[in-house]
DNA sequence: ACTAGCCACTTTTTT
DNA sequence: AGTGGCTAGT
């Protein structure tokens, strides 16, 4: 009988590892950890994100069982018999489920914390997958903030939040801070704003409250800072309002003041994990101690090398303290990359290794070699715009999908010239953040009105939209307004409502009487129908649409982005069915970031700032801008600790790539206005030569430099030409459809006059018909030849007369 | 109260 | 370079 145990126990053991596919023995260890602290050192592409998928599937399918000798009853010659044969393939015999648990964690007990929205999406849509559709759904898988939101709603009143308080972003901070610098009298140019606002920012990331930092007040700025701290937050608390940090903040302080809600937070979320540990602050560890310390089941992974967070209050110290935190922690490192190239990983590695105060890890591969990292030094930023559409667009032809790239900068402000060139290509692309959709002014000032609705203390919603569209309400109406709900305790939309008995408002009681029948209007709206319809009649109740009709084409535009408003409203009813509040839609607006809208599935070469870039990962890559000043960053170059989060930066955006890298440097760069001449980046010096394929005019010695490309009428296609390109030193031959671009290299000229004949498959001519991944069908109007390219006039059945070039455009010959 | 025109400022990275 | 905020004029 003994025996039956023992081999039943090997069984369930193969089993068990059979169900999570194949494993290296750190991942393996890190899979099969069940109870106690657990830290696991990550590092770029070794597959974390399977390992914590993996792991929360374990603890609730199976347990602590795989490394149990526990049995709920003695195993028999037919369970092992049944087992063997599940494991062969066979379906798992129902009365078997039990056997193979050992204290099973249920779905709702799991609290995982992601980066992302998206990543937290992604997490539960893999875990259904693994465990069915309501396990899935039932684990708790979010971002710091949305965890955050979810708890405060519940318990907003034991803080004196209303339950529908609304969340500030960025810019409603803003506006909150200039009212307060206005009733304290400070000038801006004493104490920037942004700077102030940051500063404060800090503060809550540390979990210090007004009080304390008006105690501690190192000097006259940091008193002022605490001064004016203290009357943001009574703007902020008066108004129903929370900022991003006060989320977290105010649910440190929820938890670590009222007992109850410990309790029961501890009790609900029994085990915690986190990702990206690396960049969470301190108030974020104090969340997560707060949570776990009681039962001890806190799993961090995360990766110093990829701190990049630390200038909004992340801190490194989280991940090297841990074990200190969590005695007792188990250590567990994943250094083998599945993803890169050792080209690339090597690259990566070189960057890297010139921080000091790392972990220490070495990350390699069993991947080959794959093409050497390529460095291009463009001319101007125009040149290297030009560059990446030239490359993608030999890339298309050889077979990959737009999808498949991704070009990368330091700030949204790159994006611009890819545009340029990407547009005037065809080639479709996403650009992730800059200015979001929910950031325009026309859907900030809806959005206000909803935000009014669902909140009526928001004086600071209020402000916006009293007179937009305008209604006779000036400014010193307004002051008057705030003056007397100061005065008597009320919300400025109070005082509107009864302005007739304020003798003081005078003539402008009657506007201000009609602004809160609308907002009443709104109110009763909400209550009678369902959301979509209430977002489609608030257009016309609130007379913005009427405002923006007399506004010609613009005001169209306009209108179209609140068409969009209102649809995706429409949207998130649906989705949510009963469960749809006005504040949970307000709620979602607020916290989802452009990333969590990215669709890998879309075919479109993806543009983004390697910040935004964090986690993911494509077969092609750019960065673009490797130049001092730009990155690493002009205001990062006097400090050493700046210095490191720039060159982890880079290490992050290298370690994107899988198959390929491009690195782009510009001689000179128009940028904010101003064309300056930038040294080539440190990182680029940092990476051995060795694995770096040179391209571009890097000493134009003679015949480079600019005009080069137009004064070589077929400079392109050297390497079909009679002459058998012999590579420069230093240099890889080029693939010949790059075309153009880079056909201002000193040693591309001579050879390219002599070459002559373009591939047969890029000859077009007038009448040819063509396809476009984009425009569509289309007929050649006219082809003239370009400096080893063609000039292209393409009549396109749908989209008009386009004018593009034939190296970079994304088309195909059809009948 | 509104409009036009001017000036200043922005730009690191983001939930 | 472009945008947004502010002032002065109507």
């Amino acid at each position: 009988m003994q025996t039956f145990d023992q081999q039943f126990l090997a069984l369930r053991k193969q089993y068990i590892e059979a169900q999570f596919g194949r494993l290296n023995p750190m991942q393996k260890q890190a899979v099969f950890h069940t109870n106690g602290p657990l830290l696991i050192l990550a590092g770029a592409g070794s597959g974390k994100t399977t390992v914590l998928v993996n792991r929360i599937a374990n603890l609730i399918r199976f347990g602590s069982a795989y490394n149990s000798t526990w049995l709920p009853r003695p195993a028999t010659a037919d369970d092992c018999a049944a087992l063997q044969s599940a494991l062969q393939g066979g379906p798992l015999a129902p009365g078997l489920e039990p056997m193979l648990r050992d204290g099973a964690v249920r779905p709702w007990n799991v609290l995982a914390i992601t980066f992302t929205n998206k990543a937290a999406g992604e997490l539960k849509e893999r875990l259904a997958r693994m465990l069915g559709e309501t396990m899935g759904a039932d684990v708790n898988a979010s971002t710091f903030h949305s965890a955050c939101v979810r708890i405060l709603r519940r318990e907003a009143d034991r803080l004196g939040y209303p339950s529908s308080f609304t969340i500030y972003d960025s810019d409603d901070q803003q506006r909150a801070m200039k009212q307060v610098y206005k009733d304290l009298e400070i000038d801006e140019k004493f104490l920037p704003l942004k700077n102030c606002l940051g500063s404060i920012g800090r503060l809550k990331d540390q979990m210090v409250s007004p009080a304390d930092a008006l105690e501690a007040g190192a000097d006259s700025r940091a008193d002022l800072v605490a001064r004016v701290y203290e009357a943001y937050q009574n703007k902020l608390k008066s108004a129903g309002a929370m900022d991003f940090d006060d989320l977290i903040y105010n649910t440190v302080r929820l938890l670590e003041e009222v007992e109850e809600c410990r309790r029961y937070y501890r009790d609900r979320f029994r085990y915690i994990l986190v990702d990206e540990y690396q960049d969470t602050s301190v108030a974020q560890f104090r969340l997560v101690y707060l949570l776990g310390c009681a039962h001890n089941n806190v799993c961090v992974v995360g990766d110093d090398d990829q701190s990049i967070y630390r200038f909004r209050g992340a801190t490194i110290e989280n991940i090297l303290s841990f074990e200190q935190h969590f005695p007792g922690a188990q250590v567990i490192r994943l250094e083998q990359n599945y993803r890169s190239t050792s080209n690339i990983l090597d690259a990566a590695n070189c960057v890297i290794r010139n921080n000091r105060g790392r972990k220490g890890k070495t990350l390699w591969t069993e991947n080959g070699a794959g093409a050497q990292v390529h460095h291009y030094e463009a001319d101007s930023e125009a040149d290297e715009a030009q560059h990446v559409a030239a490359v993608i667009g030999k890339n298309l032809r050889e077979g990959a999908a737009l999808r498949d790239h991704a070009v990368l900068y330091r700030m949204n402000a790159q994006s611009g010239p890819l545009e340029t060139y990407f547009a005037r290509s065809g080639i479709p692309y996403k650009i992730i953040g800059g200015q979001r959709f929910y950031d325009r002014k026309e859907v900030k000032d809806m959005l206000s009105y909803f935000a009014l609705t669902a909140n009526g203390q928001d004086d600071l919603r209020l402000r916006r939209i009293i007179n937009e569209p305008a209604r006779k309400i000036g400014a010193a109406t307004v002051d008057k307004v705030a003056a007397i709900a100061a005065a008597r305790g009320m919300s400025m939309l109070d005082v509107a409502g009864q302005a007739a008995s304020f003798a003081e408002l005078g003539r402008s009681a009657q506007p201000l009487a009609k602004f809160y029948g609308i907002i009443q209007q709104l109110r009763d709206l909400l209550q009678s129908g369902d959301l979509g319809e209430f977002a489609a009649q608030a257009l016309d109740v609130t007379g913005y649409r009427a405002m923006l009709e007399s506004q010609g084409e613009e005001g169209q535009a306009r209108l179209e982005n609140l068409g969009q408003l209102v649809s995706s409203m429409r949207t998130y009813a649906d989705q949510k069915g009963e469960e749809a509040t006005l504040s949970g839609f307000l709620e979602e607006v607020a916290l989802i970031s452009d990333i969590d809208n990215y669709d890998e599935n879309a075919d479109r070469v993806v543009l983004m700032t390697m910040h935004a870039a964090k986690g993911l990962e494509f077969p092609y890559v750019f960065i673009l801008g490797l130049e001092e000043g730009i990155f690493p960053s002009e205001l990062s170059r006097y400090s050493d600790e700046d210095l490191e989060e720039e060159r982890r930066l880079c290490y992050v955006g290298i370690t994107r790539a899988k198959k390929e890298l491009w690195l782009c440097s510009s001689r000179s760069r128009l940028i904010f206005g101003q064309t300056r001449r930038n040294c080539p980046s440190r990182f680029l010096e940092e990476i051995d030569p060795n694995l770096l394929d040179e391209q571009g005019g890097r000493t134009p010695a003679w015949g480079g430099g600019w005009g080069q490309r137009t004064a070589q009428p077929s400079a392109g296609a050297p390497s079909w030409g009679a002459a058998p390109a012999r590579p420069a030193p230093g240099r890889t031959a080029r693939p010949a459809a790059w075309g153009a671009a880079t056909a201002g290299r000193p040693a591309a000229a001579p050879r390219a006059a002599a070459a002559q004949k373009p591939a047969a498959r890029c000859v077009y001519a007038p009448g040819d018909r063509v396809e476009h991944k984009v425009w569509g069908k289309g007929t050649i109007r006219k082809v003239t030849p370009m400096a080893g390219d063609m000039l292209l006039e393409i009549q396109f059945d749908a989209a008009g007369l386009r004018k593009t070039m034939a190296n970079y455009t994304p088309i195909t010959k059809i009948e």
